[in-house]
DNA sequence: TATGAATGAGGCTTCATTCAT
DNA sequence: TATGAATGAAGCCTCATTCAT
C-alpha cells in the first residue's frame, strides 16, 4: 500500500519484472503448441490475466516471439564474448568450449531454442532479417575459429569450414530435440561429450590422441 | 462400381495420382508457412480447387499432414533396408553409407524433412505415438551400428551410443535447416563431408589416417 | 431442386443478386449506425446470416462501404448523361434539371446519399481517392454549366462558378438533411421548388419575370 | 475546499480552461476520425495525457460529443439575437445578415460544424432529443423570418418558407464541406457571395436589380 | 490530478468442416 | 468429382471504463 520508497522508479522495476514474466509465459505456451498453434489467449491464461490485459505489454503477438528470439541471441552474445576472450586457449580449444556452453545452454533453455529454430520463419519481414542478421555474425565467429584451425594444422582442411560450421551446429543444437531432462536419457556431463564427439567424430580419439586429448577437459 | 474397361489404369491409379499431388501441394503448402499456420484454403490454392473440393481426398487437414509423415518414414525405410543389406561393410562402413543416404535424402526433401521435424507435435495422439514408434525403430538401428562398432573396437567407447547417435543424426538431419539448393552453398559431394565428419570430427583423419581413410568413397 | 435450364449462367445471377441484397442491407444499417458504428455483425443480422457467412461477398467491412458509394457514383452518372444529352435546354434549362433530377434522387435515395457525405472519409486511401476523383468530375459538370450561362448572360456573372456550384450542391443535396418520405413535410414538387429556389433565391421570379419563368416547368 | 486566496483566479477558473482544451481536442480528433471512429485513447493522446486520466474531465465518451454540441448552440444563439435585435433592418436584411453570420461562423468552426452535422445520432435519446430541440428554435427563427419577408411582398410566396429555411441552410451549411482555408477556394467575401446566392439564386440581380441590390452590403 | 494496469465486452476476420446442387 | 454457400467457433486486437496507488 505504501509506495516503495528505497527507490525512485518503482514502476519500471515492476513493468520490468511482469515483462519478463510475460515471455516466459509465451514461452511455455509456444513450446508446447508451436507459435501458430497457440492463442494469445492461451498466453493469457498461462499468466492469469485476461486476453485483453497482456495487451498493456505488448501490441501483437509477433512481439511476444520476437522478443524471445531476441533474448536467444542476448545469451548467445554472452557465449561468444566468453570464448572470445579465452586466449589462453588454441582454436580448437576455443572449439571445444564454445560446444561445450552451447550445448549446456540448450539443455537449460530447450524451450526457446526450439522456439527459436522452429518458429523464426512466422515473423514478418523486417524481424526475420534482424534476427537473420544476428545468426549470420554468430555463424562467422564458429567459421573463423575453424578457418583457424584448419591453418595451425588442428583441423581436417579438407571439408569447407563452412559445412563443418553447419556439422557443428548440427549436433550442439540438435541436443533440444532429443534429451529431456525429466528422463535418464542424458548424463550430466553430455556438453562434455558433445565437444568430444564434434573434435574427433565416432572414431573418437583412440588413433588421434595427440591433438585431442589435449583439448579435452580443460575449460 | 464397375471398373473402367478401356484401360489398364482403372480408378484406383488415377485416385492415387491425385492423393499424390494433393499431398505434394500440402507439403509445399506446410514447408511455407508451418502447418498450423497454413489453411486448408492455402493447400486448396496450391492445387487449384476450391477448399470444399479438396475434401474429396481428406477428412481432415490432419490427414494431409500424417500422410507426409507417414511417406517420410517409407523413405527412410528403404535405407535402412539397403544399409541393413550390406553384409560386405562392416560397421563403420555401414554408419558412412546410413549418414550418406540420409543426407542425399534429406538434400533432396528438404520441405518434408522440415515439415517432420517442425510438425510431428500437431498431429493428435494416436497418430502422434505410431510416428513416434516408427521413429524409436529408426534410432535403434543407428544405435545397434554404434554399439557394434564399439564392440569391434572401431568406435569410441568412451560415449554412450545413444548419444552417438543423436549427435550423427544433428550433423545428419541439421543440414535440412541450412542446405539450400539453389545457393552455393553446398558441393555435389556434402554426403561425403557429412559422412567424414561425422567418422572423424573436427580434427580429422591427419591423426587417425587408417580407420577413417578406408571408409570413404567406398560405397 | 432441378438446375435452372433457361440460362447457362445461374450461379453468377444468383450470386449478382445476393450482392446486391448484401449492399442493400449494409445501406440500412450504415444509415442508422453511421459506418464505423455499424458492425459487420449488424449487417450479418440485418442479411439473417451468420456474421463468417457474409465474407463470402466481402473481403472487408469497407468493401460494402466502397461498394455502396461506387453505386452513388454510377446513378449520378445517369442524371449527369441524361443532362447533357438534352441539348434542346440552354444552359439555365439544363442546371434546372439537373438539380430537378438530383433532389428526385436524393429523395428517393436518402440513406445512400447520406452515407455518401457521412462516410467517405472512412474510406482507406486509395478507394477515398478513388471517389473524390469521380466527385471532382460531378462538380467540373456543374461548374462549366454555370460559365456557360454567365457568358450567355443568363447568369450572375458577380458570383465565381466555382462558388455558384457549391452553393447549388447545398440546396439540392441538403434535402437528405430535412426530408423524410413519412412526414409530410415535403410536398411533391419539392425537385421543382428546390429548382426555382436555386434560380431565383429567396426573392423569386416576382422581378425576374423572363428569364426565370421560361426555364421553370419545362422539364 | 477552501479557495485559492492568492489569486482571483480560482479553481473553477482553471477547471474551465481546462475543459476547453478537453474539447477541443475532442473536436479534433473527432473531426478527423469521426466520433464512432475516434477512440479515447486518440483524445487522451491529442491532449497529451493518458487515458486515464482523461476520466477525471469526463465521466463517458459521450460527454465529449455532447459538450461540443452544447457549445454549437450556445455560438448559434448568439448570431440569433444579434439577428433578431437589428430592428433597423427588413425581414429581406435581417435573412442577408443571418446568412452571413452563419457562413462566416462555419468557416471559422468547420470542424465542429462537420461533427454537429456527423455526429448527433450517436448521442444516446435524452441528449439527442436536447439538442434535435435547440435545433428546431434555431430553424422556426429562420421561417418566421421567411414568411415575414413573404408577406412583406419582399419574398416569393410561391415555395413553402419550411422548404425555403432548409434550401437557404443547405447553401450556408453546406459550406463546411467544401471550403478549406488553406485552399484559395474561397474569397474573403464568401459570406456575402453565399448571401447573395440566397437572396437571388443563379439568375442574380441582373434581372431583378432593385430588391437585391438594396440588401447587399449593408450589414 | 495523474498514472497505468486490469477488465470484459465486442469488433473484424479466418478457418475447418459440411452439404445441397 | 467439383462447387460454393453456409456454419459456428475461434483468433487477434481494440475499446470504454474502473480503480488502487
Amino acid at each position: 500500500m505504501a509506495p516503495d520508497r528505497r527507490t525512485n522508479h518503482p514502476r519500471p522495476q515492476r513493468h520490468r519484472r511482469r515483462d519478463r514474466e510475460v515471455v516466459e509465459a509465451a514461452e511455455r505456451v509456444f513450446y508446447e503448441r508451436g507459435y501458430s498453434g497457440a492463442s494469445v489467449q492461451d498466453v493469457a491464461d498461462e499468466l492469469g490475466i485476461l486476453k485483453g490485459s497482456l495487451y498493456h505489454y505488448i501490441d501483437t503477438k509477433e512481439d511476444l516471439l520476437f522478443r524471445l528470439l531476441e533474448e536467444v541471441h542476448e545469451d548467445v552474445q554472452v557465449i561468444i564474448s566468453e570464448v572470445a576472450a579465452r586466449d589462453d586457449l588454441d582454436a580448437i580449444g576455443r572449439i571445444a568450449l564454445y560446444v561445450r556452453r552451447t550445448v549446456e545452454y540448450n539443455v537449460q533453455h530447450l524451450p526457446r531454442i526450439s522456439i527459436y529454430y522452429h518458429d523464426v520463419q512466422r515473423l514478418t519481414e523486417a524481424r526475420r532479417a534482424a534476427i537473420f542478421s544476428r545468426r549470420k555474425e554468430h555463424e562467422s565467429f564458429l567459421t573463423e575459429l575453424i578457418t583457424e584451425a584448419q591453418r595451425a594444422g588442428q583441423a581436417d582442411p579438407a571439408i569447407d569450414a563452412g559445412i563443418v560450421t553447419n556439422c557443428i551446429f548440427g549436433t550442439a543444437i540438435w541436443v533440444y530435440r532429443w534429451y529431456r531432462p525429466d528422463g535418464k536419457s542424458a548424463p550430466v556431463d553430455l556438453p562434455d561429450l558433445c565437444a568430444r564427439f564434434v573434435l574427433s567424430g565416432v572414431v573418437g580419439p583412440a588413433a588421434s590422441l595427440t591433438s585431442v586429448q589435449s583439448t579435452n577437459r580443460l575449460v
